[in-house]
DNA sequence: CGAAAAATTCTTGTCGACAAACTTAATGCA
DNA sequence: TGCATTAAGTTTGTCGACAAGAATTTTTCG
């Protein structure tokens, strides 16, 4: 990612440019590069991935109707706002996606999705140990993509891809600055209680650890949007 | 819908194109007028249209985002094909949505989102006594959206919309042609109870009555499609 | 006659250009 | 000075055209 500023892709495959301007820009969005309501030029970014605006507009399309741009009739293109107001909604269906995926993949889960969900537990726990809060959002968030993958249902994994995503914002805007790095670290054991709960296919097991786990994971950032509030408050 | 063809928009507004051929195409593909697996010409839109080929592209692309279609690449677009090997995660998707929908329109509803939800109860009963089976499938679907709306969490919405138009066209497909209009339409009575139920705010029984409603539902399209199979098998 | 190869036709992906709508700067008037 | 109006400057939405790739037809050779 160092090189995106100079990096040269004038010869790309037919097709490839649409693609290349939405995943960039969808890493860049949710990572918080560019933050929200942060405008969205067509003509800048046609020239920064050298093509014309045409596959950019492609991609802020797609974009749109995911919901992590804006598009202003007329007016500008704006990175989407983190919604505020219907957090407690977001909370509300990213638990339940926690639990449903979790039981289905009790249900479904074939040996090589274990094995595919053991090593993305790996990853993150190494993120843990590197102390790399980046990665272990990420990571963490592949390790439950992993889970609903093995519970075979595309509708659900779908919307929790997206609530997993959208999370990834609010993480990086209030979990990144306070995180301690101590060990072992609770979501490690956690996450191995939820792999040994689907291994012996224990719906009911499933269904309560996952709702714990998210539980908690609501609580904590319910907490540090709190006290980020009390701090914006005191200055 | 008799002028599609003979229809005139070349004075509409800027902006207005993209949108007019997404909600039209969109239309007609859950209609079943287009049917799954129809390759979908962007140039004989634009000219349909008599706009250029870009508003048709972007208009597909939105629906290619919502899984209406598929854009094969460098290839034709083509009406996206009903998914029959995951037709059980889908009936799971839709029980689970109609269950949590409807109790969080008990929790949070207020006395406009009843209104609301007695008139679209209202125009489904016009049209079970009318016999109108298409009319049925749509003003089903704007029952349940309405109570949705009541439950105020869009993430669950969004889903919900997606998994009933979906169901639009399995049951255009299936309920249209065998449908008997014999009153009063036990849909009826178990939109009543759910509406009482949501007015008392009695979340326990929304979630029965709704896990019920949707049981019935779902046997019933798998009971169609059984019977639809044998008859294929029979010729 | 049949099959591989070549040429043609057709559709898509990308481009540069232009006009409409919005934003900002400049001007005029009370 | 302050505000409304006008003019200039951006940015978007749409268009026609062209080239790349795939599908189809025609040609060529065994």
């Amino acid at each position: 990612m160092t090189e995106t500023d100079t990096a040269d892709w004038s010869d790309r495959k037919r097709g490839a440019g649409a693609k290349l301007v939405y995943d960039t820009l969808r890493d860049e969005i949710l990572d918080l590069v560019l933050a929200p309501g942060e405008p969205v030029d067509e003509a800048g970014l046609a020239e920064r991935f050298s093509m014309s605006r045409t596959p950019v507009r492609e991609a802020l399309v797609r974009l749109a109707g995911e919901g992590l741009v804006t598009m202003l009739p007329n007016r500008s293109t704006v990175v989407a706002q983190i919604d505020y107001p219907n957090l407690s909604a977001f909370f509300d269906a990213l638990t339940l996606m926690y639990r449903v995926t979790t039981r289905l993949a009790a249900e479904f889960h074939t040996p090589a999705d274990l094995a595919a969900i053991r090593l993305r537990q790996e990853v993150f726990s190494r993120a843990v140990l590197a102390g790399d809060t980046a990665a272990m959002i990420t990571c963490n968030r592949d390790f439950h993509a992993a889970i609903a993958e093995a519970g075979r249902n595309s509708y659900y994994l779908q919307l929790f891809l997206r609530l997993l995503d959208e999370g990834r914002r609010i993480l990086r805007l209030y979990y990144y600055p306070r995180f301690e790095a101590r060990l072992p670290h609770p979501y490690i054991l956690e996450h191995e209680a939820i792999i040994a709960a689907v291994e012996a296919r224990d719906i009911d097991l499933c269904d309560r650890l996952a709702r714990e786990h998210a539980d908690q994971i609501v609580r904590q950032i319910q907490e540090m949007i709190a006290s980020d509030r009390r701090q914006h408050i005191a200055l």
